[in-house]
DNA sequence: CTGTTAGCGCTTTCAC
DNA sequence: GTGAAAGCGCTAACAG
């Protein structure tokens, strides 16, 4: 393989010369350049970004860690973040963490060992982790998404207590009033908060707080067991809340199994929404995430916290959590037409 | 930042004993040993695998360029990728080529700039590309994936002739004579080996072939316009055949906007499974690729490839075809149960 | 069982 | 406008 080197004797010049005028880093000569980039042709010469990197100790290069890949949720993330540091010149490690706290540590000293500039992180355990003190103590620039577990860290997501505020307003103005809620994996920063936002909602609107409406299905299996059980109580609630779309998948199928109808017998409202959505009988109402803006925003972060780290001067955690929106179909009651 | 350096100065030892306790790559004395593990500690050092990879020209680090990452087939078959890759010690470069062939060779050039060890690849057009050339040129161990455009390379897909017999096949037995096949994207190597499998299975079952049944639809709305076209003809087909998930979600919105009735007024055979097929209405029958295998060959073959390429042997190129399976449900017009 | 040292390919001062 | 040369952090002969 062609080195600068080989460009440097083909062109009769410096390396030093070379390296200036593939990185167009001071005036060369056009002459110059025209020769060098003749024995870059000649020898087919394709710079070594690992040298590179070790001499200027900067890979370009970031890492992201999130459960689940073939989440379409956090398919779109991922896609979005991609889009952006591709845009910003970064390439992207992509390491799914399988919501496994050994795995999760394992993936990113995996990422550090090769030196990324940064890692944007969907934690999986709330609080202070091996992986969090691990990526503290290296100083390696990071973003937490969508799980925003520590203050320590830039962190995007979206407003959890609004969307619940959301989706029990709008099923209390169907006129529900025993409301159930599946929330996500328990544990989950994401779940807890979202919980939690169910809660203050049913108080905001005056509605009876029954606590074993609530359950937590962690897979599609365990939601359809969660959903079962809440609908076939003989107080069973006439609405549910989903907390996230792996759960839904469960909630639908448990539905669809007891043979109750949506909306009539018990209505629905999801959570995260997709291209599919719309093709559920009945149209499926859920809580939209920005998705495209989570990942665009976590990737604007994290270039700023690097930039930051490398002058070394003290930026401030932040805090960006934005807005979702409710995508009113029909699962919910209401008869929206299709788009 | 600690450097091996630092680590042996504090252990009293050479760098070169520290490197072999770190890798394990020849006898130490415990004693030894526990000092160096001991003063990594006390330094905080962190190997550098960047100054690793330059050294033993290794990244242990592939590329995957696939289109719409946030497409649940690529996003399948990405975890797949990425699991059997982390299971193997190799960390992943994701990028999108979105379709388009400038990106497409800017990714490629983009990781080969990292140094990767091989890369896997859906390329966006059929026959010699740009890309592919630059990887040839380059030798870049390659494995393509999905569209096998080039017998130069590994590569691994589904057979599509057999799918569509399949396809064909099934919804014949249902007593439909006319039928319309919805391919995706016009150009993509899938979308010509389906239709292809698409005419040849018509014709093994005697049916007659009308080539104004055959649309392309490259997006959701696209899909959407051609079904429309096709089911508002007089002579308009009892049933169809869908070439991909994202053509099927435009085709069922435009089916819907027509307002008919799924099988009763059109038969629905689609392409992709996914967890939420059998959320639909009416629930999808769909050819089924076994994303997880692929993705796991995959990386299978790229590893081979990238051995055989440090030992110089010439292996040649294998082609791997997995058997895709029909998942019969109620759009085709069976009426099996939920699972 | 351990140490010395010459690279790996590139960047970047410093000097001309 | 150009070149010489010292690293960047690590590995792997080679030597003892």
């Amino acid at each position: 393989m062609a080195t600068i080197f080989d460009v440097a004797r083909h062109a009769a010049v410096s390396t030093s010369t070379v390296s200036h005028v593939v990185n167009g880093t001071r005036k060369v000569s056009a002459e110059t350049a025209r020769r060098v980039q003749e024995a870059i042709a000649a020898v087919g010469y394709t710079p070594n970004g690992i040298a590179r990197a070790l001499a200027v100790s900067t890979t370009n290069s970031v890492g992201i860690a999130v459960s689940t890949i073939s989440n379409p949720y956090f398919g779109d993330i991922i896609g979005a973040i991609e889009r952006e540091c591709t845009r910003l010149g970064l390439m992207v490690f992509l390491s799914d963490t399988h919501d496994d706290p050994e795995h999760e540590l394992r993936v990113v000293k995996a990422q550090h060992l090769r030196r990324v500039d940064g890692i944007i992180l969907a934690p999986s355990e709330v609080g202070d982790s091996e992986t969090l003190n691990y990526i503290e103590t290296n100083k390696i620039p990071c973003v937490l998404v969508d799980r925003l577990t520590s203050t320590k860290f830039d962190r995007v997501g979206i407003q959890n207590k609004y969307a619940m505020g959301m989706v029990v307003g709008h099923l209390a103005d169907h006129g529900h009033q025993r409301i159930g809620f599946i929330s996500g994996q328990p544990g989950f920063a994401t779940a807890i908060e979202r919980t939690d936002g169910f809660r203050a909602a049913l108080a905001e609107r005056g509605l009876a707080f029954d606590d074993t409406l609530i359950r937590s299905g962690d897979s599609i299996d365990g939601a359809a067991a969660a959903a079962t059980e809440l609908l076939s109580r003989p107080d069973r609630p006439s609405a549910l809340a989903v907390g996230n779309n792996m759960s839904m998948i469960g909630v639908m199928r448990a539905i669809r199994a007891i043979g109750m109808r949506v909306p009539e017998d018990v209505a629905l409202v999801g959570f995260d929404d997709f291209e599919w959505a719309d093709c559920f009988e009945p149209r499926l109402t859920v809580i939209a995430q920005p998705v495209e803006e989570i990942g665009r925003k976590a990737a604007e972060l994290l270039v700023r916290r690097i930039a930051a780290d490398q002058n070394d001067e003290a930026l401030k955690p932040q805090l960006v959590r934005l807005k979702p929106t409710l995508v009113v179909r029909q699962s919910c009651g209401c008869n929206h037409p299709a788009s």
